[in-house]
RNA sequence: GCUCCCGUAGCUCAGGGGAUAGAGCACCGGCCUCCGGAGCCGGGUGCGCAGGUUCGAAUCCUGCCGGGAGCACCA
């Protein structure tokens, strides 16, 4: 345990209790940093009233209750408690920190199993950068996560099912399977599907063929499962490939499409129609949980059985509730989806605790994914309006990428792969660094940048402490120290680095990625200022060991934190 | 019409009730015999509007204005 601000919170806790009793032990101390000392501990003027004494009186009170503190604290204003650490404790929290193979952070006691649906494109839709946003900012989850100790299974809900199949199926048919695999395979899925989609707008006898081919896919006719096999499996190859590109941990065992529910949809509405939760309204099979109306203040209904017999995706989604909680076991289960979809999400869940297949023990979220936008601040397209293939997306940007690192020497071989993470990189560090929930505008200038809190930035820190090991013929791992940081700007850093544990917590804890980029920016840009004022090859003896040490702790911590974002780091660019 | 989200610097975005609201880009000015100048240091502008809760509000509540999304058989 390293991280000052957890440190702080424990004490400061203890403090209030021998304080004030052990009934104030659990009252949250408010540490937050500070710009008059290296944090602050606003509780004070919270337990004022409480109290009934005066906020400055009971600042005294806690101040004086921090036994062996390895810092200094003062009372300040109306009652803020300025904590400064000393230097010999971060010196030796650092160094300790260094010697960790875990950085500082501890296992979750107890772990939890946690379910994380991400990505999820769809077979039969266009794939959009949304999907690509979904995937970037899930597998981030589940690795900071698995990080944490915790229980991930990854789930991959794809669109694999539906009445477009028939469609699809049938223009399958006419090209021929071979074309057709071809043309999936190679990520010209939406091309396919519009191909199918204009057939069936224009062409009668088009139309009657795919809708008796819904019938004969849902009867499970053999020869037809085997034509959504041919299809689904080539489809699944392009998603595959895409996943290889962008370095995502997703595997084909993820992959838990829609098709898996059907065996379970019919027992869905038996179960919700027993339990009395059901009733048909229109035809459809509807559920009506509480406290949601639509236009002209109607109840709005969940409908789990359409009214010619056909499930949609409110059954889906609620079988595989059921499937969570009971087969996969989950404690938690992050649906990383669009914000779009918020609505359906809330009523699903509402739904399940209705019937009682969702405890109050199992956490369901919806972490809401943020649309793309263009420059012109719409939905992202191209100049003629269609959508953005995802494969054409990162091709450009590992263009730009190797255009920007053109003059630097390198064999082609070596330039392909430094272009390649800075590309990739750049993507999804754009995609991870704004909250996940807000819109952003998507801007290859701006995300493929060397300046700012861009993915190549970040990499470069890491590049240029590499240098600084190259040079001194070192090994990262041979510098252990000890750290002492002497200079304000090695404190500072070493300070900050420390902080690793409890940013990585609130990632695990709020499914907000976009915060472990923001510290990991401010370390990039304090081991800048240290660079600047402390040489390090220059310096000798203990300095230089220090010094050394403090670069390779936080190589490391900018290394580790860029892998639970899921962004690859050349050792050289 | 109803519900949800958003409105913070010229632009793109951070800000889990705390002191004087931050960063990047852009703009201006410094620093080069420097371990990668793709850098470092400094400079100024802002919480949509109006109320309320609080010792304290960008943050919580209400209303309004402005944008986005969703709202019965697509997923």
């Amino acid at each position: 345990m390293t991280d000052p601000q957890i440190v702080l919170t424990e004490r400061v806790s203890q403090a209030l209790a021998s304080a004030f009793g052990p009934e104030y032990a659990d009252a949250d101390p408010l540490i937050r940093p500070s710009q008059f000392a290296d944090f602050q501990a606003n509780v004070a003027m919270s337990l004022a009233k409480r109290l009934r004494r005066a906020p400055r009186e009971v600042a005294q009170e806690i101040a004086g209750q921090l036994g062996d503190f390895p810092g200094t604290v003062e009372v300040s204003g109306p009652g803020f408690l300025n904590i400064t650490l000393d230097d010999s404790w971060i010196a030796t929290e650092a160094s300790g920190m260094l010697a960790d193979a875990r950085l500082g952070v501890a296992q979750a006691t107890p772990p939890q199993r946690v379910v994380v649906d991400y990505s999820a494109p769809n077979a039969a839709k266009e794939m959009h950068v949304g999907h690509l946003r979904s995937t970037v900012v899930g597998d981030s989850l589940a690795r900071t996560l698995e990080h944490l100790g915790h229980t991930v299974i990854r789930q991959n809900h794809i669109g694999d099912w539906g009445t477009p199949f028939g469609m699809l199926i049938e223009h399958l048919l006419d090209i021929g399977e071979e074309a057709a695999v071809a043309q999936l395979e190679a990520g010209q899925g939406t091309e396919f599907y519009q191909a199918a989609r204009a057939k069936f707008d224009a062409d009668e006898s088009f139309r009657v063929r795919s809708r008796s081919r819904v019938t004969t896919l849902q009867s499970g006719d053999p020869e037809t499962l085997r034509l959504w096999h041919v299809f689904m499996d080539a489809t699944i190859r392009y998603f595959e490939k895409i996943y290889g590109v962008l370095g995502v941990t997703l595997t084909h065992d993820d992959i838990a499409g829609e098709s898996m529910y059907n065996p379970m949809l019919q027992q869905v509405c038996d179960d919700l129609e027993a339990a009395g939760l059901a009733v048909v309204s229109d035809g459809a099979l509807c559920v009506f949980p509480p406290g949601f109306t639509g236009a002209d203040d109607r109840p709005l209904p969940l409908i789990v059985r359409k009214s010619d017999g056909g499930y949609g995706y409110a059954t889906t989604d609620l079988a595989a509730v059921r499937h969570r909680v009971d087969d996969l076991k989950a404690d938690r289960a992050l649906y990383v989806v669009g914000g779009d979809q918020a609505l359906h999400f809330r009523m699903v869940f509402a739904a399940a605790r209705q019937a009682g297949w969702l405890p109050d023990t199992v956490s369901f979220e919806h972490v809401q994914i943020g649309m793309v936008l263009g420059k012109d601040g719409k939905r992202f397209k191209t100049r003629s309006g269609e959508s953005v293939k995802l494969s054409d997306l990162l091709d450009e940007a590992v263009e730009r990428a190797s255009a920007a690192i053109a003059d630097r020497g390198y064999d082609e071989a070596t330039r392909r792969e430094i272009a390649h993470a800075v590309g990739i990189g750049a993507v999804k560090y754009a995609d991870l660094s704004v909250s996940h929930d807000s819109e952003y505008v998507f801007d290859f200038d701006r995300m493929i940048a060397f300046n700012g809190n861009t993915g190549p930035y970040m990499q470069y820190a890491t590049a240029r402490i590499r240098s600084i090991f190259r040079k001194a013929e070192a090994d990262p791992s041979s510098a252990t120290g000890p750290i002492r940081p002497d200079h304000p700007a090695e404190r500072a850093l070493a300070l900050r680095l420390l902080g690793f544990e409890s940013v990585v917590r609130q990632v695990g804890e709020l499914c907000e990625p976009h915060r472990l980029c923001a510290y990991l920016f401010e370390i990039a840009s304090l081991f800048s200022t240290f660079y600047e004022e402390c040489p390090v090859l220059r310096a000798e003896g203990e300095v230089r060991q220090s010094r050394l040490a403090l670069c390779a702790l936080t190589l490391r911590v900018l290394e580790t934190g860029l892998d639970l974002l899921g962004v690859p780091v050349p050792e050289r660019m």
